[in-house]
DNA sequence: ACACAAACGGTCAGCATTGACCGGAAGTGG
DNA sequence: CCACTTCCGGTCAATGCTGACCGTTTGTGT
């Protein structure tokens, strides 16, 4: 986590770490920017005003727009990971609940992540590295070693009572995908996600799908 | 479509129907912008270039690009309606096939629906509509409609011999948004779709949940 | 025929954004 | 202590976009 940077008085620090600051500075602000106002109104000088930041310091660490947008890629990739990774993993008490509760229990986990900032940043991202090749390029590779470790990190929140099922890869990558182009439509339609009528529809398929069986499924990924 | 221009005497080549083809001329134009640019790109001086309109006559049709954007999203519902009244429905020979192949090409005809310039011009418009309310507006009934017009297309596609099966809604509804969640990440990673990794799954859910059944599911929509 | 208004064509000012540029301050290595 | 590099603050020209504001043409009603 970052601090939230009120400011004090600098007491002495070195120019690598106030340099880097200021990097964490504006890239926080552009991910925040991208959120509340999307892709076409994040300007440099927003984010310079939102970051508290001069435009001299602005562009001495990004010189062109572009380049701060890439970087902001990677920053919302490495800070997603991040995330991931406090994610409440199983525990082995859970393993002691009724397996239905555990399934439901991890289709909500899953489901909250698409609530989140960075899926809104992440989909401005994506809208905009469709028609941009520099961001597009940088997009990628980020997103395939993201795309394993948010499995990863799905398979934890699982457990391997239902990781190691034939069907468990069909169910996760059909929840993952579901989850996100329902929550792409809140975009224009907000309601209550709690109360989304998606989500009976795929505790329903864990369970289903996950429960004790012996018919082979086809392989994802 | 319809304007509130009524002069019910239209000889010929009148000046409403003109008027009709600029506007029809500019947001063509418009959403090729959207699908090829991006929104950020899709300027009022690209879309005159593009539709080889002048300036004051897309001033005169559309004196704010916002207003121009919203009837875009109005214009691209309707087209998208269109087409999709001329799906290939059910014929009756359809019935006399084997009901996995039947499947199968649903969620093929289902999953190319992804592939459209279509799509990537809603993706714009959502995204956008996130942050702009004016967009979001104007979307939310105009897709709401669409959202109940694609569903009555995707249940001609299947055909009655699935529709009525009480797992129905569940497999329609997993089908459709987990296509619009994989088709999203096309934007920065553009693939096979042929070949896509999901097809076999699509497939493989269709017809493990739609084959005769008595167990009741979850209602959706 | 005639007045009129809609449907244009073309220009321009105002505004926002970007990135170059330069001066200065603050660490850093010698 | 002294160059010297990095970091940064502030200004500015160039550019692109929007929408107002003309003028002009051409159907349309009477």
């Amino acid at each position: 986590m970052a601090e939230p940077t009120s400011r004090p008085r600098p007491p002495r620090r070195s120019r690598t770490e106030r340099s880097a600051d200021s990097r964490q500075l504006i890239l926080d602000a552009t991910l925040e920017c991208l959120h509340e106002l999307g892709y076409a109104r994040t300007t440099t000088l927003t984010i310079q005003a939102r970051a508290g930041v001069s435009r001299g310091r602005l562009l001495h660490h990004f010189p062109s727009r572009e380049g701060l947008l890439v970087a902001a890629c990677q920053h919302l990739a490495s800070t997603h990971l991040s995330e991931l990774r406090a994610w409440p993993s199983g525990s082995p008490e859970h393993d002691l609940e009724p397996a239905a509760d555990r399934l439901d229990l991890a289709v909500d986990v899953l489901w909250s992540t698409f609530d989140q900032p960075y899926f809104w940043g992440a989909v401005e991202l994506w809208t905009a590295a469709r028609t941009e090749p520099t961001l597009r390029a940088t997009l990628r590779p980020e997103e395939r070693r993201l795309g394993i470790a948010v499995r990863q990190a799905i398979d934890a929140q699982f457990g391997p009572a239902f990781t190691g099922h034939p069907r468990y890869p069909l169910v996760r990558e059909t929840l993952l995908t579901s989850m996100r182009g329902v929550a792409l439509t809140y975009s224009f339609d907000e309601r209550d996600r709690d109360r989304d009528t998606h989500l009976p529809l795929w505790r329903y398929i864990a369970r289903l799908l996950l429960e004790p069986a012996d018919t082979p499924a086809p392989s994802a990924r």
